[in-house]
DNA sequence: TTAATTAATGACTAACAGTTATTTATTGAG
DNA sequence: CTCAATAAATAACTGTTAGTCATTAATTAA
């Protein structure tokens, strides 16, 4: 009985090509000027197909922005699986973030509706699930490596790797959207180099956080 | 020729029952799901009157938007004006910060709208500006609070108040849109407190960036 | 009183998300 | 091979809404 197997594979492909097609719109457009006719057009498909396959036009973005989300975490598995003690680690990972932001500023945006309540309105609750799941995929990531720092005494025992993780990651997003404001304000009015400051307040977090055998096992990472 | 200031009076005040409708739908709603023809009836007007005093619905959210910045100034302004030393008045602010995100999260959620540049594509250029100089004003009083720390002695000379300023300010914000999340999710999946994690990444911060003078004086203020 | 200017209206358009009745393609039984 | 049953895809349609514009109402100055 491989027939239904076969139909299901050819469902799932199906769902990639209109997930391919939605991601070259909505990468290009954002979710408020892209449009289910253009992206219908685009997976050559008629609009009502696309209603087949995805629930909501922000569930269809939803699944493209999961696929940012998975660009993420592989970058950050790559820069955390180099066998460098965990404190460089935890640095390439801070790095890793930002090469992401860098090279995928288009997801990096798109994933500003995720934060957004009020945007979530049409999002299906199957979507929004398979979301969290992703996430937590991503955090058990820092998390883990965090806590590993601790365990060896380079991060101080009384922050838990959940705050800390947290911390370091609000402080790195909220940079990096001010870099993708379209203006370069704080360059040009403020005369403020971002990605300066943005290496500058993860060392101060860090620095703030390390144990004194950390501060003298990495001295460089020291202000 | 007392007539044209008259006209010019009431002009200005159409403009304010405009945004008083305006702020009650779209605090209720968001941006999305208002709708002109609600605010048109909220504010007893036809639609087309609407678009003789702002040219789009976003140009009319801005105007709303900016009420709230103006609050947020306002709370800032008293915070900071109890001459008490320089260092409380930085952690007066902060707590002033998060004091107007939790009485005014209507307005905290509207402000997202100001940082994804791709919700900017139909605002008016004049209104960009006004928003623009109004946030100088904000920005400037955080700014002179820090450089007036720095001049004290309190705050290291390396650091520039501006980026001390856009850390500490972007550091905040990222918390509390955690927090302004529809789900517990970080207290009821990680257990975290994130009114404690907001508390301590200030605290780790203003610990990394205070001087020896400062960590004398306010002991409290080291953790 | 009236012509001219300004303010306001509401019917209209265009665009778009989402639906549904219909058509086309595929499958499996006789 | 035929044909009924099922699944996949379509395209015309609906309802909603931002924004416009021709028309009407109100105000002003001569």
């Amino acid at each position: 009985m491989g027939i239904l197997e076969r139909k299901e594979r050819e469902k799932e492909h199906r769902r990639e090509e209109i997930i391919a097609a939605a991601q070259s719109i909505f990468l290009d457009k954002g979710l408020q000027l892209a449009t289910m006719d253009e992206i219908a057009e685009a997976a050559e498909l008629s609009k009502g197909t696309l209603y087949l396959y995805y629930k909501s036009k922000e569930d269809l973005y939803l699944a493209v922005v999961m696929r940012g989300v998975e660009i993420m975490y592989e970058l950050f598995k790559r820069a955390t699986s180099t066998g460098e003690p965990v404190m460089k680690l935890i640095s390439n990972l801070g790095d890793a973030y930002f090469e992401f932001f860098k090279n995928n500023w288009q997801y990096f945006r798109m994933m500003y509706f995720r934060d957004n309540p009020r945007l979530h309105q049409q999002v299906s609750s199957e979507m929004l699930n398979v979301c969290l799941e992703q996430d937590r995929r991503v955090w058990k990531l820092v998390i883990d490596l965090i806590q590993r720092a601790i365990d060896e005494g380079y991060l101080q025992k009384n922050i838990s790797p959940v705050q800390a993780g947290i911390i370091l990651w609000s402080n790195s997003t909220g940079l990096m959207r001010q870099m993708d404001r379209g203006d370069n304000y704080w360059q040009e009015q403020m005369g403020v180099n971002l990605e300066e400051t943005l290496r500058l307040s993860n060392a101060l977090l860090l620095d703030a956080m390390m144990t004194e055998k950390a501060k003298q096992e990495y001295p460089s990472m020291v202000i």
